[in-house]
DNA sequence: TGTACATCAGTGAACGCGCGTTCACTGATGTAC
DNA sequence: TGTACATCAGTGAACGCGCGTTCACTGATGTAC
């Protein structure tokens, strides 16, 4: 591995054990294995490796998006919801630590903000890829047209996102039955919730989901 | 104003503007109008002013939590869980801020999670708070008894939770319809969501409240 | 094959700066007698 | 009423430390002739 990796790789790790506070040069120097000076070989300055780091080692929901908006009609919908939520809580619980660490540096968040902004990226993606992907599925009429997608996907995100900051907050990783537990239960209380719809009339044409076509 | 009071603010306003990372006892004291020594007459150290700014000036929720659980019934369920979403998204656009300054070092987390886990609060609070009151509801009738108050909990916050997120990440504060909007937009789609219940299933005992009665 | 030089990853030691913190002090306001 | 002292909010100037950054250097590896 080049040294720019293992520089950007020991930032990363110091960052989540230590705190955005303690990751100093030095420190972050020490994790790679190297001297302070070859910090600044290469890479200009400190807000420069930080900037990096946002940029190429904060976890994607890329992957995930583009998976959800092809073949958006060959699986159950709330298979797919389910997965979708397994994956953004894992993602979550990877970038909170990382992206908290921005808000302590205004000049940090905003240049990151220019960056990945210009690229058409950012935390509000996957939010949008959902609702695409639930708008994609009320066109082929397995979600009621009458269904607020852009809600529905803050409401599946929101909840993982929020679960994710506590657990960081507790700073306890769940395991992954825990995982797969919650985002069971935020999807079904999703499709099918407080007002107590009947099972009975939440079927799809592809068979066991719980999903009503109107 | 007692001069411990000025500090704490000064505090707040300097964590505020210019991030946790530029919160020094300098830019402290100048916005407090006093010199720096005064602050350690007040505070023995600086992590105590922290804990005590995070302790002291931490918006709650405590108010609605209380709000909520007294007299359940007096008024449709989907106006009080717009009620709660309004005030969770204000409170969480003025929480974020200052809380994701703690992610930044992990002993500040640490201290402040007991000292708040002793009082039994914390950020898990209004989610368990509207859980009991849905629990409340589902056991006066007006909330399907098959529903998963937990979920619809996280849910509920976790959309504004990460609302609020999104907005101090682009550092645009939303004006109070925006909120209002989609305050109400969740929590329909909450109630009356993705499998689109008809609209004339969501009745309520008590008038006009989308809310099914099994 | 030898030699002279270029390149380049990497380092130890130092630099100045700004930080949190403390010291020694001032001046105003009580207060006992 | 005066006086001697105690208390207390508040400060200017300094302290040492650790930070980001840079300098001047080393040693290994090409490479042209």
């Amino acid at each position: 591995m080049d040294t720019r990796d293992r520089i950007l790789d020991a930032a990363v790790q110091v960052m989540r054990t230590r705190g955005f506070a303690r990751c100093t040069t030095k420190e972050i120097a020490k994790a790679a294995g190297l001297s302070e000076p070859m910090i600044y070989k290469h890479f200009a300055s400190k807000s420069a490796l930080f900037l990096a780091v946002l940029h190429e080692r904060l976890p994607s929901f890329g992957p995930l998006a583009r998976e959800l908006a092809e073949a958006p009609g060959d699986q159950p919908v709330r298979d797919r919801l389910v997965a979708v939520a397994r994956a953004a809580i894992a993602l979550y619980l990877e970038a909170f630590p990382m992206s908290a660490s921005m808000f302590a540096e205004p000049g940090l968040l905003a240049a990151h903000r220019e960056e990945i902004t210009a690229l058409g990226a950012g935390p509000h993606r996957p939010v949008a890829a959902v609702a695409d992907y639930l708008r994609a599925e009320q066109r082929g009429g397995r979600v009621a047209a009458r269904a607020d997608c852009a809600a529905a996907a803050g409401l599946l995100l929101g909840a993982c996102f929020q679960y994710a900051f506590l657990r960081c907050f507790e700073q306890r990783r769940p395991d992954q039955a825990e995982i797969d537990a919650y985002a069971a239960a935020v999807t079904d209380t999703l499709i099918a919730p407080l007002a107590g719809l009947p099972s009975r009339l939440c079927v799809s044409r592809f068979g066991g989901a719980a999903v009503f076509v109107p």
